[in-house]
RNA sequence: GGGCGGUUAGCUCAGCUGGUAGAGCACCUGCUUUACACGCAGGGGGUCGGCGGUUCGAGCCCGUCACCGCCCACCA
């Protein structure tokens, strides 16, 4: 036998990696029988790198759908990527910039050229790293968001959302962000908390009965202030609302306003109104009809009606002007230091701009009900539960979907403009006006937010909108296992867009895996440098150990990175390969079959079957920690540490029948510890005599009841060994018992000294009679207490006090 | 500002419907002639974040406080 003590996964696990996908295991065939069992992977940032979360949520993908194809499913795991709008334009953009040219340099249709040129080159590799991994994805059926075919059913969405009457164009406050040049929707906005000044300023009464005060954080946009509004019910201002008041700098003569949602307890209780810069200003501005000034534009500098000077001005040297302004007038009140929660862009960490801009909007609201109603019936299922309540919050106070966004690499909007204004949606271009007939059209520049053409990913992967033999066997899937963060993004938008175009939700449980840390509990992060790359964890202690430390260390909330979890998945795999060692050389030439004749074979095939139990459980119940503990154990202590040792003297006496059935039960813990750890295990199962078939698509044992009685059988012995190594007393046991404590408990190895042993013992015995006697001699703990509670401490006692005995005679 | 989660051995984490606190690592002790020293056996180490309550009995239930983290959010 060729194989080493020291089990080396490097080399091992990419051959059988080539090998499952050259021999097609991993394809599912729509036409196959068999139930289906479907997940689509998150597609992966199509410029995207293998990061700890793709590894860990990759892992237990696999370890689900490698279970459902050995349990006999037609198994489908979706692979692909997603285009990325922002993330993947700024990518080429920045190549452009070092290159010294720009994509308005270039125009649009050589940039988009770029970016494809650019992908082929060097996006997509993360599916490579998804095999390193050793997932089982369905890697023949790779689709991507721009593919031809998926953008199809792109224009198809949302030319069905046009006609449904939900998608609008209008001029709204957005979040611009000046470094992506574009808009971005409220989810991609992030709150963080900044150090800002605030400033008070006093704006005269135009009448010249004294000034009013208020408060900003943004001087600069007093230049497009429209009115000052007061709480109606603030006594302090009754009298001046209808009164009108002089915005500094400009001059502009502006009502005071009343309205509800100014808060009288902040700063002054006065609020200037720019509904061109404010989220909250713009609303109240549109209730009261007030004007939209605009003073700064998409390059996030001064624009537009700016008094002389101002033009050209970044927000921040506008605003220091207009403060000098102030204390020149002897308007400024005070100045001071204010935090708060400001929003910045996700990906670029730019201050968020609020504009007033014309974009495409989506109305949510009927398409939420039925997702809503999918969650609350319990048709889809969150794990863990808390974040359906979550999902459900925010699914009931949806908003407007902004969906245009201003950006080359992308799906463009199917929109077309006449010259005299007349919309057309088209799936593919039209050759005239819908409703001018004039053939002058102009296509509508942007493209839509990339989580447009995520929503469909469930089912535009398998051919929709065509009716493909794919959709009718996969769709519905099963399971959608994702991050938490993009949850609103993304899962609620599946689950939406799932019903309103296929009628169905597009799977029944989600999975919500946690955040891996960095081992120092913050997240990892380029800039902390405290980032693991999982490729570096899987070139040193290999795919398989990799897998089982990320399901170890998998939780329902944050955890962080653990080396150790790894380690001991690498020992798992040692483990298993060097007792597969023993019996293999052992068991050359012998068939393995089940023969079990002693206590200790029916004993480990119980343990196999109620492990094989639990593991189904933990499986079904997606605690992935407890399965790989469980299956630690199994191999450790009742496989290698009990089992083999009990069997050894009857293998090294050429006992046929043991060597069959150990080998038989090597099939078994094999098969549980394929979806978690494939390599090792289909290595070994390689090694086993006459193997012709892979363990991949190898049946799951079935329940075996049959030795279910036997699970608890060797308790005697074990107690007995732990006994005579903590004590040195012996237990008198006979037949097989003593047959398996013989070959398992060598006296050499038991605790040296004897006389301290049996003092101790006594000692330790002695207490747990004190603890005992204590507790039933509580009246009201016997009376009150679960009777069975009650009768366990009487049986412990005694059983205490007949050891106890048995030391002392 | 609202909501959610966490705080258990030196480290990373388990602890089910309340019934004598567990695992792996690390540490200590003892064990190599035929699976594995990446091993086997044993051991030390915890007032379960603080305080109060319910209960015969609380890591677990209730209240409160303190840190840590996450999500949501239009107090400028």
């Amino acid at each position: 036998m060729e194989m080493e003590p020291l089990y080396t996964p490097l080399g091992v696990e990419e051959r059988w990696q080539r090998a499952w996908e050259e021999e097609g295991l991993f394809h599912a065939d729509p036409e196959a029988t068999g139930e289906t069992y479907v997940i689509a992977i998150p597609p992966p940032n199509v410029t995207g790198a293998l990061h700890m979360g793709h590894a860990l949520n990759g892992t237990l993908q696999d370890s689900l759908i490698r279970w459902h194809r050995m349990r006999g499913f037609n198994a489908l795991w979706q692979p692909g990527y997603d285009h990325a709008g922002i993330a993947t334009q700024a990518v080429v953009e920045k190549e452009l910039r070092r290159e010294g040219t720009s994509r308005e340099e270039l125009g649009r249709d050589a940039f988009v050229a770029r970016v494809w040129e650019w992908l082929h080159e060097y996006g997509g590799v993360i599916m490579g790293q998804f095999r390193r991994l050793g997932c089982s994805l369905d890697y023949e059926r790779e689709r991507f968001t721009m593919d031809e075919a998926y953008v199809r059913a792109v224009m198809r969405f949302f030319v069905h959302l046009y006609e449904r009457g939900w998608l609008y164009r209008d001029n709204r406050i957005i979040n611009w962000c000046t470094d992506c040049r574009t808009s971005i929707s409220d989810l991609e906005v992030e709150h963080i908390d900044v150090n800002d000044a605030l400033t008070y300023a006093r704006y005269p009464l135009a009448d010249g009965g004294g000034a009013v005060t208020i408060a900003t954080v943004r001087p600069a946009t007093i230049l497009a202030d429209v009115a000052v509004a007061v709480h109606p019910d603030d006594e302090r201002y009754t009298a001046l609302i209808g009164k009108d008041v002089i915005v500094p700098v400009v001059g502009r003569t502006v009502p005071v306003i009343a309205d509800e949602r100014v808060e009288p307890d902040f700063g002054t209780g006065v609020l200037k109104i720019t509904p061109g810069h404010d989220p909250l200003d713009f609303e109240i501005g549109r209730d009261h009809g007030l004007s939209e000034l605009t003073v700064i534009g998409f390059d996030g500098r001064m624009t537009g009606d700016v008094p002389e000077g101002y033009a050209g001005l970044t927000e921040d040297e506008a605003a220091e002007r207009v403060v000098a302004w102030l204390k020149e007038h002897d308007q400024l009140e005070k100045r001071e230091s204010y935090r708060h929660s400001v929003g910045h862009c996700e990906r670029s960490g730019t201050r968020i701009q609020p504009l007033v801009s014309l974009q495409w909007w989506c109305s949510m609201d009927a398409m939420a009900a039925p997702a809503i109603e999918a969650i609350e019936s319990g048709r889809v299922t969150f794990h863990p539960p808390v974040h359906g309540r979550v999902a459900l919050d925010w699914l009931k106070v949806i908003r407007p979907w902004n969906v245009s966004r201003q950006l080359w690499w992308g799906h463009q909007l199917p929109i077309w403009y006449c010259p005299d204004g007349h919309v057309t949606c088209a799936e593919t271009t039209p050759a005239a006006c819908a409703e001018c007939d004039s053939g002058e059209l102009e296509r509508d520049p942007d493209v839509l937010d990339t989580w447009f053409s995520s929503a469909l990913w469930p089912f535009a992967t398998l051919g929709w909108p065509d009716d493909t033999p794919e959709l009718r066997a996969f769709y519905p899937g099963d399971v959608n296992s994702t991050a938490r963060e993009i949850i609103f993004l993304w899962v609620n938008r599946m689950l939406m867009a799932g019903l309103e175009l296929l009628g169905d939700i597009p799977f029944h449980d989600v999975i919500i895996h946690s955040t891996v840390l960095a081992p120092d509990g913050q997240r990892m992060s380029k800039s902390l440098g405290n980032g693991v790359n999982p490729l570096d964890v899987i070139e040193q202690h290999g795919a398989d150990a990799t897998r089982y430390g990320l399901l170890k260390m998998s939780s329902v909330q944050d955890v962080k990175f653990s080396y150790g979890s790894v380690e001991e998945g690498r020992r798992l795999a040692n483990k298993l390969w060097n007792v597969s060692r023993l019996l293999l050389t052992q068991g050359e030439g012998v068939t393995p079959e089940l023969r079990p004749r002693e206590l200790e074979e029916r004993w480990i095939l119980a343990r196999i079957d109620a492990t094989r139990a639990e593991v189904e459980a933990d499986f079904e119940s997606y605690d992935f920690a407890h399965a790989v503990d469980r299956l630690y154990h199994l191999t450790f202590d009742d496989f290698c540490d009990w089992f083999a040792e009990a069997i050894k003297p009857r293998l090294y006496a050429g006992d046929e029948a043991a060597k069959a059935t150990a080998l038989a039960a090597l099939e078994r813990l094999l098969a549980l510890l394929h979806p978690v750890m494939p390599h090792v295990t289909e290595e070994i199962w390689s090694h086993l005599p006459a193997r012709e078939s892979r363990l991949t698509i190898a049946p799951w044992p079935g329940a075996d009841a049959s030795f279910a009685a036997e699970a608890d059988s060797l308790v005697r012995v074990q107690e007995a060994a732990e006994r005579f190594r903590r004590s040195g007393v012996s237990t008198p046991l006979e037949g097989d018992e003593k047959r398996i404590f013989d070959a398992v408990v060598k006296p050499e190895r038991a605790k040296g000294d004897g006389a301290g042993r049996l003092e101790d013992e006594v000692a330790r015995l002695e207490g747990e009679i004190a603890r005992g006697e204590k507790m039933l001699s509580n009246e009201r703990f016997v009376a009150n207490a679960r009777p069975d509670v009650v009768q366990a401490e009487r049986d412990k006692l005694e059983r205490y006090r007949r050891e106890l005995d048995s030391i002392r005679n």
